[in-house]
RNA sequence: GCCGGUGUAGCUCAGUUGGCAGAGCGACUGACUUGUAAUCAGUAGGUCAGGGGUUCAACUCCCUUCACCGGCUCCA
C-alpha cells in the first residue's frame, strides 16, 4: 500500500506499508508524528489510529494548525463526559461539540439527570479529569452498522435519536475510559494526556435539542487551550470584559437604571445617560437631514386592526402586548413602526417624480420579552428604534440601498467600530416560503449585491436566510475588544406595500406600487449605548462623555476661581463641574479619574494668579499648564471632530 | 416560559446549630488648606426583595410571588 504524506512545508514523500495515519507520518518525521493531535487525510481530519487508504495523501495537523483546537476541545468535552459518568453513573448523555470563539467557553456536554449539578460538583468532576489526563487515557473509536448501533444503545432514547437522524449506514462511537461511550463523528486526539489547560466554568439548564418542549438537561460549560499561558490570558480578557460590563457602568457612571418595581426590561435613561442618547441623536438627526430623510413622529398605539392589516397579529403576535380597549376600540401598542411609515406615505397621492420618499423616526416601540431573557441594556421590553423607510421606484433601489450603507458605515467609523457584512438571500430549495415573485427577489438581491460590490465591502452571502417578505443586508460591528454585534440592517420589504396597497403615479400614468426598503443603523438605541459602554469601557471620547471636563481646586482658596473657570467653559459649550469638596488633591483626581472624566484642570495659585489651568487627560496624566481659553477652543474643535482621541 | 443560582445600608459583601442587624466604600457634618488615583474624626442610613406559614422567638426553616445572574442545538 503506498500514501503520500504532505509536510507543512509542502515537502510530499511517498510511504508504503504503514498501519495508521501516526505510522505514515512517523515514517517521515517521527517528531512531528508525536507532535500531532490529528491527521488530514484527503482533506478531511481523521484520527491518527486511521488506517490510510491507498493513495490517499497524509498531512499531520498540530497545535499551529487553525483546525486543531476545535477537535482538541471537543476532546476535553469527551473528557468532561467521560469524568461525569465515573462520579455519577446514572447519567445520560447529550450533546458535547466544541466552541469557538464563544464568551461562554470552549465547550459542553449535556447531561440528563435527576439530580442538578451543584457547582462543587464541578469541582470533583474537574479534579477527576485531571486523574484521567494523568492516566493518559486513549480516545478509541468504534464503528458498527446503525441497525447494530440502534439495538445497542435501544436502552437510550437519546441517542438513539441522534444515532436514527444523524448516522450513516456505519455509525461511530468514541470510548475514553471503562464506563465513556458516545455517539461521535470523531476524530478527537490520541489520548488524554495531550490535553494540558483546561476548566470548567459553569453548569447551566439547556433543552435536548435546544426544543422547549423537549427534556430539559444540564449543560457544563467549559473551556481548554494547548497551554497554561493561553488558559490565563483567556481568563484575564473575560476579567476584562466583566470589567466594561454596560450594567455595571451603568450603575457606577450613572447613566441609566432598570427599577424591578416599575417593570422589568423598561430604562430609565438618567441625566448623563441621557446626555449621551442626545449626542447620538443629534448626530443622527443632523446626518438625516443631510441625507435626504423627512423626520417623522408617530403615535405609540394604534387601532388593533391596523395591526391586522399588516399582519403582525398574526405573525408577531407573541412579541405584541395585549390590545386595550379604548371607548370599545381595541388599540395596540406599537411593536414596530412600519406601518405608521406607510400610513405617512399613503396620506396623500405620489407621483413618481416625489421618489424617494426617505421617511425616519427614532421610534420607541414595546415588544413581549419573556421573562428569562431579559439582560440589561441588551434585550428590553421598551426601546427606541432609529427607524426608516425608503419609499422608491425599482429603478432608484440600488442607489437607496448604497446610501443606506453609506450612510450605517459613516456611523459606525464615527464610533470606532470596525464591521462585517452578510447578503440573506433566498434558499432556493424553499420557493415557497417566499412572498412576492421571482423577478421582484432577483432585482433586491442583485441591487444589494451590487451596492456592496460599489462600495467594494467583502460580504458573506447567506443562503436561505432572507426574511419572508424580502432579502437584506446584515452589518455586524466589531467592538474595542473584538466582539462582534448584529446593528444595522437593510431591507426589502414586499409584504407591507402589498397589504397597504400602497402606490405612486407612474410616468405612463398609471399606479405602481413602490419598493419599500427598510433600514435600521443602530437597531435599539438602548441596546446601542450598552455596546458603546462596554466598547469604551466607559471612556467615551469627549463628545459623547457626559461631563467632559472637572475643574479641580487645589485648596478652598481656588474654590471661586474654579467656578469662574467651569462657567467659562460652560459659555463654550463644554460640559463642565467643578469639584469643590474639601478633599485633597488626590482624591478629587481619583474621583474624576473613576468617573472617566476625559480631562481634568487642576488649579492651585499659580493657575488661578495667571488665568491658566492645569490639564490632565483621563489616560496620559498631566499635559501641563495652558491658558483657559486656549483649552476651551482646542476641546471645543475635538467635540466638533467627533474625534475619539484626546489630542488637544 | 424552562433549568440552576442569587436577593441583608446607595455600592461591595459578612452574619455560627433559629436568640439584640455588621464592616469597608459612598453620603452628610466638622476639622485640616493640601500640587496630580483615597486626610482625619464624627453622624445618619435597614419592613434582611414582597406576601404567607412553622415557632416562645425567623435574616436564618417551609410555601409562594417578584426581580436579578448564568444558560436554553456555531449539529452525533
Amino acid at each position: 500500500m503506498s500514501v503520500t504524506v504532505r509536510l507543512p512545508d509542502g515537502k510530499a514523500t511517498e510511504v508504503s506499508g504503514a498501519q495508521s495515519a501516526f505510522e505514515t507520518i512517523a515514517q517521515v518525521d517521527p517528531a512531528l508524528a508525536k507532535a500531532s493531535l490529528v491527521a488530514r487525510m484527503d482533506s478531511r481530519l481523521v484520527d491518527l489510529s486511521t488506517v490510510p487508504r491507498e493513495g490517499s495523501t497524509i498531512e499531520p495537523v498540530t497545535n499551529g494548525d487553525p483546525e486543531a483546537l476545535e477537535v482538541y476541545r471537543h476532546s476535553s468535552a469527551h473528557l468532561l463526559a467521560a469524568a461525569v459518568l465515573e462520579l455519577f453513573p446514572g447519567a445520560k448523555l447529550g450533546i458535547g461539540p466544541a466552541l469557538m470563539n464563544d464568551p461562554k467557553g470552549g465547550f459542553f456536554y449535556d447531561f440528563k439527570r435527576d439530580e442538578p449539578f451543584t457547582p462543587e460538583d464541578l469541582a470533583s468532576i474537574e479534579e477527576r479529569m485531571r486523574a484521567l489526563v494523568k492516566k493518559n487515557l486513549p480516545y478509541r473509536r468504534i464503528e458498527m452498522g446503525k441497525a447494530e448501533a440502534l439495538e445497542r444503545f435501544s436502552q437510550d432514547e437519546l441517542k438513539c435519536h441522534l444515532i436514527g437522524e444523524k448516522g450513516d449506514a456505519v455509525a461511530s462511537f468514541y470510548t475514553l475510559g471503562d464506563h465513556f461511550i458516545d455517539f461521535c463523528r470523531g476524530p478527537h486526539i490520541p489520548s488524554a494526556g495531550r490535553i494540558r489547560a483546561f476548566k470548567l466554568l459553569s453548569v447551566a439548564g439547556a433543552y435536548w435539542l435546544g426544543d422547549e418542549k423537549g427534556p430539559p438537561m444540564q449543560r457544563i460549560y467549559g473551556q481548554s487551550f494547548f497551554t497554561r499561558e493561553e488558559m490565563e490570558d483567556w481568563l484575564k480578557q473575560r476579567e476584562e470584559a466583566e470589567k466594561r460590563d454596560h450594567r455595571r457602568l451603568g450603575r457606577e457612571l450613572d447613566l441609566f437604571s432598570i427599577q424591578d418595581e416599575y417593570g422589568a426590561g423598561l430604562v430609565f435613561w438618567h441625566p448623563k445617560g441621557g446626555l449621551i442618547r442626545r449626542a447620538i441623536e443629534d448626530f443622527t438627526r443632523d446626518e438625516l437631514e443631510r441625507r435626504g430623510y423627512g423626520l417623522v413622529f408617530t403615535p405609540h398605539i394604534a387601532q388593533h386592526s391596523l395591526w391586522v392589516k399588516s399582519g403582525h397579529a398574526n405573525f408577531y403576535s407573541d412579541a405584541m402586548y395585549a390590545p386595550m380597549a379604548i371607548d370599545e376600540i381595541e388599540y395596540q401598542l406599537k411593536p414596530m413602526n412600519c406601518p405608521f411609515h406607510i400610513g405617512i406615505f399613503a396620506a396623500r397621492q405620489h407621483s413618481y417624480r416625489d421618489l424617494p420618499i426617505r421617511l425616519a423616526e427614532l421610534g420607541t416601540v414595546y415588544r413581549y420579552e419573556r421573562s428569562g431573557v431579559m439582560h440589561g441594556l441588551m434585550r428590553v421590553r421598551g426601546f427606541t428604534q432609529d427607524d426608516a423607510h425608503h419609499f422608491c421606484t425599482p429603478e432608484q433601489a440600488r442607489a437607496e440601498v448604497l446610501g443606506c450603507l453609506e450612510f450605517a458605515l459613516h456611523v459606525y467609523r464615527t464610533f470606532g467600530f470596525q464591521y462585517t457584512v452578510e447578503l440573506s438571500v433566498r434558499d432556493p430549495k424553499n420557493p415557497a416560503k417566499y412572498l412576492g415573485d421571482d423577478a421582484m427577489w432577483s432585482m433586491a438581491e442583485e441591487n444589494l449585491a451590487l451596492a456592496l460590490e460599489e462600495l467594494a465591502l467583502p460580504y458573506q452571502r447567506m443562503e436561505g436566510e432572507a426574511a419572508f417578505y424580502g432579502p437584506k443586508i446584515d452589518i455586524k460591528v466589531v467592538d474595542a475588544i473584538g466582539r462582534a454585534w448584529q446593528l444595522g440592517t437593510v431591507q426589502f420589504d414586499f409584504n407591507l406595500p402589498e397589504r397597504f396597497r400602497i402606490e405612486y403615479i407612474g410616468e405612463d400614468n398609471r399606479p405602481h406600487r413602490p419598493i419599500m426598503i427598510h433600514r435600521a443603523l443602530f437597531g435599539s438605541l438602548e441596546r446601542f449605548f450598552g455596546i458603546l459602554v462596554e466598547h469604551f469601557a466607559g471612556a467615551f471620547p469627549l463628545w459623547l462623555a457626559p461631563v467632559q471636563v472637572s475643574v479641580l481646586p487645589i485648596t478652598e482658596k481656588q474654590n471661586d476661581y474654579a467656578q469662574r473657570v467651569r462657567e467659562q467653559l460652560s459659555g463654550s459649550r463644554l460640559r463642565a463641574e467643578a469639584d469643590l469638596r474639601g478633599e485633597k488633591i488626590g482624591a478629587k483626581i481619583r474621583h474624576a479619574q473613576l468617573q472617566k472624566v476625559p480631562f481634568m484642570l487642576v488649579c492651585g495659585a499659580r493657575e488661578a494668579e495667571s488665568d491658566t489651568v492645569a490639564v490632565r487627560e483621563r489616560h496620559r496624566g498631566d499635559l501641563g499648564a495652558m491658558r483657559v481659553d486656549e483649552f476651551a477652543a482646542r476641546a471645543r474643535s475635538l467635540v466638533e471632530a467627533r474625534s475619539l482621541e484626546l489630542n488637544l
